[in-house]
DNA sequence: CGGAAGATAGCACGACTGTGCTATAAAAAA
DNA sequence: TTTTTTATAGCACAGTCGTGCTATCTTCCG
């Protein structure tokens, strides 16, 4: 096996470890020695790995970034605009566990990026992302009827608010409610106004 | 003075230092002993008042709580439902900068809440309240024209996504955007669908 | 005045932290 | 094979942490 290939899964498994830490005790345990013992490996070996806490941290951040790229990447763009926009939008939202602790571990990320300019700059990237998605999906539904700026921005905030109330009262905000509140956003979106639709 | 006041008081000045702490190094760094320095007390002096960290962050995280409602409770609530409603929600937006840094606080409690019970009480007391809130000004706007529990939820998540965005992103979700969302929010809550408006 | 109660200060302990460093085991290259 | 790189392990240092504890100082009450 290539030596790279293997440093690079390595890290990722590390990546993973991390988030469990993150998730079960959160990120102010994710401490180097707490990570290594949850990947199985000695201190000195995730220093072989990752030099310095830092560099680990970040990478982590920007693993969770990537799965959720790998997911909607694996989506198919075709067909209707509001379709696909439904699509790509629900794939955001932490309907099922995976995506759920998905979503507590960029919690918790980014709320340490709020402080840690490290972190900082993964957080804006991802934002700014999120936010030209957005503009585009907006323009695609809606464009002709509603100012694409504005309301772009607001279903930016709908998906990130959604997110946050997931994490904070899931047996509230369950994936059911999640759904049916950015379905009804999406269709008040394009002049439809609770146009009865077919699921 | 009596002397009760001033132990309540006197915690209340402890909380606004935790606040300034975790404001420019994160909750991280609200350690005893940093809170301690930060408020001019020495390390058993603080001990003094909050025999346990634990008993200081939730002591801290309720104050901001209390803060909110101050304002709020300031506010005149006689008038048109609907405008009455987006002074009261444009109050809970972070639109100048004792508001901005409330909501930094906010957002690192509401972190650490997610793997603290201790905070999470506090998180979930707070988030039904606004959920309330929400449900009752919707009902009262267009509670004859829109499914009350959704839109509420809907309103909750654009209220809570902006606070995010104004926290992770300032240079770009400023004071003029958020109000411009909210108060669109508003307008297409209603029926009214952007409707030209005097302000 | 005396004494009790409360406030402030600060030390001590054991635990945990990030990271520098060295030593051993494995693998790859020569 | 020998040599050189890489991986893993783990110790050591200096620092911070929460908290128990005692000692001083202030204030107030009788």
């Amino acid at each position: 096996m290539p030596k790279i290939v293997d440093a690079v899964e390595r890290r990722r498994q590390l990546a993973e470890a991390a988030w469990r830490v993150i998730l079960r005790d959160g990120l102010e345990q994710a401490s180097v020695r707490n990570v290594a013992r949850e990947a199985g490996l000695s201190n000195g070996s995730l220093r072989h790995m990752f030099s310095t806490q830092a560099e680990l941290l970040v990478f982590a951040m920007n693993q969770v970034v990537e799965r959720i790229e790998g997911r909607l990447g694996a989506l198919d763009p075709a067909g209707d605009p509001r379709a696909t926009a439904e699509r790509f939008l629900l794939e955001l939202l932490p309907l099922d566990k995976e995506r759920q602790e998905e979503n507590l571990v960029w919690l918790a990320f980014t709320a340490r990026a709020l402080v840690d300019p490290e972190l900082r700059e993964c957080a804006e990237r991802s934002y700014d992302a999120l936010r030209a998605g957005c503009r585009r999906w907006v323009a695609a539904i809606a464009g002709d009827q509603v100012e694409v700026e504005v309301e772009a921005d607001r279903l930016h905030a709908v998906i990130d608010g959604l997110a946050v109330h997931a994490a904070t009262r899931p047996e509230v905000a369950t994936a059911e409610k999640l759904r049916e509140v950015l379905v009804r956003h999406l269709d008040t979106l394009g002049g439809l106004r609770y146009r009865v639709r077919n699921r």
